[in-house]
RNA sequence: GCGAAAGUGGCGGAAUUGGCAGACGCACCAGACUUAGGAUCUGGCGGGUAAAACCGUGGGGGUUCGAGUCCCCCCUUUCGCACCA
């Protein structure tokens, strides 16, 4: 860009045309918004990663950044524009810094509300989702989000689900899917199972009035509980994710080590025994009576002759609903009811009374517990309450030899320490004794060590039609028989009755039903149920790597080269479901050897909602922003970057529309400065700027410079996008303000020029549109896109004189000014002088000063 | 009950390592320009005072020359988990 010697660049004032300058221009969004969209949607492939995953040798850094793909409901709302706002702002800020980047878009595309929208509309839920996909797509062309749409993925299409359907059949040859009859979560408002995930409070995901009812299914499951260890023991890896999504996964996994224990039920002919879980093995010499979960197989046994209990029984199932429902089953009051009937503990022989509690829940451990009300508080409470004897069998002992043990002894112990009243344990640790009594239950047959986890198998299988079709098929020959790879895809058939009758749609299609065997080519029957979702999304982000692939749902190496994804962005809503899916796909893709990482996702992010008037955005509420209105009324631009401004993207963001009214006429001032400012037909406009500046050009140098460093910063180091956009806007406050030096040529010409420069690359990740519109007015006709990134220059950006405040005793009392590299006693020399300090010490002692150089000085006095 | 995050002007939010509390923006007030202003530009804007003093980051204590920031206790809000045996 230099190309003359002489650095003084001058322009008589009557050169600029802002003479006589138009105030009132306004900066008409539309119009030049319009003008860049029709001009990207030309260029799409600008958006493009480098083909370099193809085995050459990668010429840049590889940068995956990826949003959560949307469900296509309809349109977008606000909390997607802020999701794709931030991975956008990324993406081209990694762009703007040499990096390969992939961003790719899709669709979550197969799920209920386009059977429901079918029903409710009479459309089929294709031609629903394929219009809403339109409309969507079109909402985030015109946001300008600058997506590869070349990778674009939709999950509802056969050249998409048939990998979904290969993937089952992996799984299955695996022998990690497998159908068993079991009770499933029933939701009736959906007509369909749910998942564990899907279980909020025992209600629907969906649905939060409705309450989950059990069913007996005939169900396909995928083992995810194979996995559960590694998928617990390498949420420690996952540094570049928050801790907050890392914890509820630990929790969610819910790892828990202890023993089975089987207790013998006494005089019982038919040999009957009641397994329990326990963590605390050590204290069974404690246990006083056995609980057993209201739903445990051996009621019903019990009760079958005894009314009076099974009344009773019922009552605690009741009970157990009531507050499952209200979500509030930590504060169920205990209760129970005595079988009469007794078990033996196995390790003294020991008769002790079985109950029925409300407190045991089915679902966890094995249903049955036993009960040692010394040494568990919920124990204690119930047996207080009912009177069963509290047989204290572990003392705390303390390392600690001054300290002795409490006298008399106490009814109830929760931490551990040495054993006593057991037996041949007694004086063991508890930690020996654990192991001990684990170790005898197994050489005895009637236990073991175990761990068990909160994690159950993920059940697959959805009875409604807008899925991907299991591929499987009955015959009655032969049994269970997967579909033949070669057969793939099972195709979803169109026009198919969805009304709700509880029973899979697809079972009323006949042509779909009926089929043959590919083992003995006899009738056979087809699986008529789909997969669950989130099938779909657990493996999306590799089919973006080779999306075209039709032999293969990705090519290893086209994954390789692009994973682990480097930023992932979403809502914390996924942290569980959807991510602790996509990991155990991970995974068992690496088994099959298919990739090579063990996890998908290095960094993950979780944004904040976005709240207006006190509340979640919702149609109910009716304090909905629409997207479309927001770009109508004040750009796509303006809508961006309100969504960053107003709050940091982790946090809850407020809506106001008065905000956004604000950055309107930010970007309006800055289109009007560049309007005014911008003359690249000027012969001094590309020369160098010159070395020795007058102090007020150099003030606008050094805010340049020291903008610079801290929108990188903010951006790279913290993603405080709101404080990179203050900083941006205080460079163009400084510039207006230096508009009266500029205008009588105080400030060099090349120097306003590359001031506007970096003003537009610092704005293009934030506001594409007026970025790129500003790159034009300033006369560059390369890409903004890869343009590099403004680098700033720590001389040009440090202050040469600063402003040291003075404390006395810790209070304020004046402040000074010295050169930036001031030594300690120029600076008390100063503050000295200063009349409020002087009056503040006066008569007293200076007897210690504090300077901390560059920032303060605090003189303490008496 | 357990765990996590948060609490700062009228509002959204800044303050990165313990060092000028309130950057930036909204709202409000004033001025300039103007036939006009819901445009634009400039200035003011925590409370308090004539001006100072002084008071101010949910409350109370503490450490420190110095605390929004660190420690202890408490309160409130949001989120997650919840008789997990």
């Amino acid at each position: 860009m230099p190309q003359e010697e002489k650095s003084e660049a001058t322009i008589a004032p009557a050169d600029r045309p802002d003479a006589n300058r138009p105030d009132d221009v306004r900066y008409d969004a539309q119009r030049v918004e319009t003008k860049w969209f029709e001009r990207w949607q030309r260029d799409a492939l600008l958006y493009a990663a480098d083909p370099e995953s193809d085995g050459a040798k990668p010429t840049k850094k590889k940068y995956y950044v990826l949003e959560m793909l949307p469900y296509p409901s309809g349109a977008l709302h606000i909390g997607h524009v802020r999701n794709y706002a931030i991975g956008d702002a990324l993406a081209r800020y990694m762009w703007m810094n040499g990096y390969n980047v992939l961003h790719p878009m899709g669709w979550d595309s197969f799920g209920l509300p386009a059977e429901n929208a079918a029903i409710k509309n009479n459309t089929p839920p294709r031609e629903w989702t394929q219009a809403n996909i339109a409309n969507m797509k079109a909402q985030m062309n015109r946001l300008g989000f600058a997506y590869d749409w070349s990778r674009e993925v939709t999950t509802c299409l056969p050249e998409y689900y048939r990998w979904n359907q290969w993937f089952f059949l992996k799984f299955y040859e695996k022998g990690l899917a497998y159908r068993k009859k079991s009770k499933v979560n029933w939701c009736s408002q959906c007509c369909t199972v749910l998942a564990n995930e899907q279980v909020v409070n025992g209600n629907c995901w969906r649905h939060e009035e409705t309450p989950v009812v059990q069913r007996d299914l005939e169900q396909w499951f995928l083992r995810i509980t194979d996995y559960a260890e590694e998928l617990l023991r390498d949420i420690d890896k996952l540094d570049g994710w928050p801790d907050k999504v890392r914890t509820m996964q630990r929790n969610w996994i819910g790892r828990s080590e202890g023993a089975l224990i089987d207790f013998k039920v006494a005089d019982d002919a038919t040999g009957a025994v009641i397994r329990v879980f326990t963590t605390r093995v050590d204290t069974i010499f404690g246990a006083t009576s056995v609980q057993l979960a209201p739903q445990h197989p051996l009621v019903a046994g019990f009760t079958r002759y005894n009314q009076v209990l099974g009344a009773s029984v019922e009552q605690l199932i009741a009970e157990q609903r009531k507050a499952k429902e209200a979500g509030d089953i930590g504060a169920i009051e205990k209760r129970g009811v005595n079988t009469g009937h007794y078990a033996v503990n196995p390790y003294n022989g020991e008769r002790i009374p079985i109950w029925v509690a409300n407190y045991v829940l089915m679902d966890y451990g094995t249903g049955a517990i036993m009960s040692v009300p010394a040494h568990d508080d919920r124990d204690f409470d119930f047996a207080k309450k009912y009177k069963l004897e509290i047989r204290l069998v572990v003392l705390p002992v303390s390392t600690d030899p001054d300290e002795t043990i409490a006298e008399p002894p106490l009814p109830f112990v929760a931490e551990e320490g040495m054993l006593i009243n057991s037996g041949r344990f007694s004086n063991l640790s508890c930690e020996d004794a654990k192991r001990k009594m684990s170790a005898e239950a197994e050489q005895n047959g009637f236990g073991k060590a175990a761990v068990t986890y909160r994690l159950k198998d993920w059940g697959i299988s959805r009875q409604r039609y807008w899925g991907t079709p299991i591929p499987m098929v009955y015959c009655e020959k032969d049994g269970i028989v997967p579909v033949p790879e070669k057969d793939l895809p099972v195709l979803l058939p169109d026009n198919v009755d969805i009304t709700l009758t509880g029973a899979s749609p697809l079972t009323r299609v006949p042509e779909f039903v009926n089929t043959t065997c590919p083992k003995c080519g006899g009738p056979a029957r087809r699986e008529s149920d789909t997969m669950d979702t989130f099938v779909d999304s657990s493996w999306y982000f590799y089919r973006y790597t080779d999306p075209h692939n039709d032999h293969a749902p990705f090519d290893s190496k086209a994954a390789q080269y692009w994973f682990p994804i480097d930023q992932y962005i979403g809502g914390v809503e996924h942290a569980i479901l959807h991510l602790i899916y996509s990991r155990f796909w991970t995974k068992f893709m690496r088994d099959l050897g298919m990739i090579r990482n063990d996890e998908p996702v290095e960094h993950q992010f979780s944004q904040g909602m976005v709240i207006k008037d006190g509340a979640k955005m919702s149609k109910n509420r009716g304090n909905v922003v629409s997207p479309d209105e927001m770009v109508e009324r004040y750009g796509a631009d303006a809508a961006r970057l309100y969504s960053l401004f107003a709050a940091p993207p982790d946090r809850d963001m407020d809506w106001q529309d008065s905000g956004i009214e604000g950055i309107r006429k930010f970007l309006g001032r800055v289109y009007r400065f560049v309007l005014h400012h911008a003359h690249p037909e000027h012969p001094d406009w590309n020369r160098s700027v010159p070395i020795d500046l007058a102090p007020p050009a150099r003030a606008v140098q050094r805010k340049l410079h020291q903008t610079i460093k801290r929108v990188t910063d903010d951006f790279q180091g913290r993603w405080h996008f709101n404080t990179c956009i203050s900083a941006i806007m205080e460079l163009v406050n400084a510039l207006y303000g230096a508009e009266e030096a500029i205008g009588k040529n105080a400030v060099p010409l090349p120097l306003v020029a590359e001031a506007q420069r970096d003003l537009a690359l610092m704005l293009a990740p934030f506001a594409p549109y007026l970025a790129h519109e500003l790159w034009e007015m300033l006369g560059e006709t390369g890409s903004l896109l890869k343009a590099p990134w403004p680098k700033y220059d720590a001389v040009l950006a440090k202050e040469e004189e600063i402003e040291i405040p003075v404390q006395v005793n810790g209070k304020l009392r004046g402040r000074v000014v010295v050169p930036a590299d001031a030594a300690e006693e120029l600076v008390v020399e100063r503050a000295l002088a200063d009349e409020k300090v002087k009056s503040a010490s006066t008569g007293k002692q200076i007897v210690k000063k504090i300077y901390v150089p560059g920032k303060l000085l605090n003189l303490v006095v008496r």
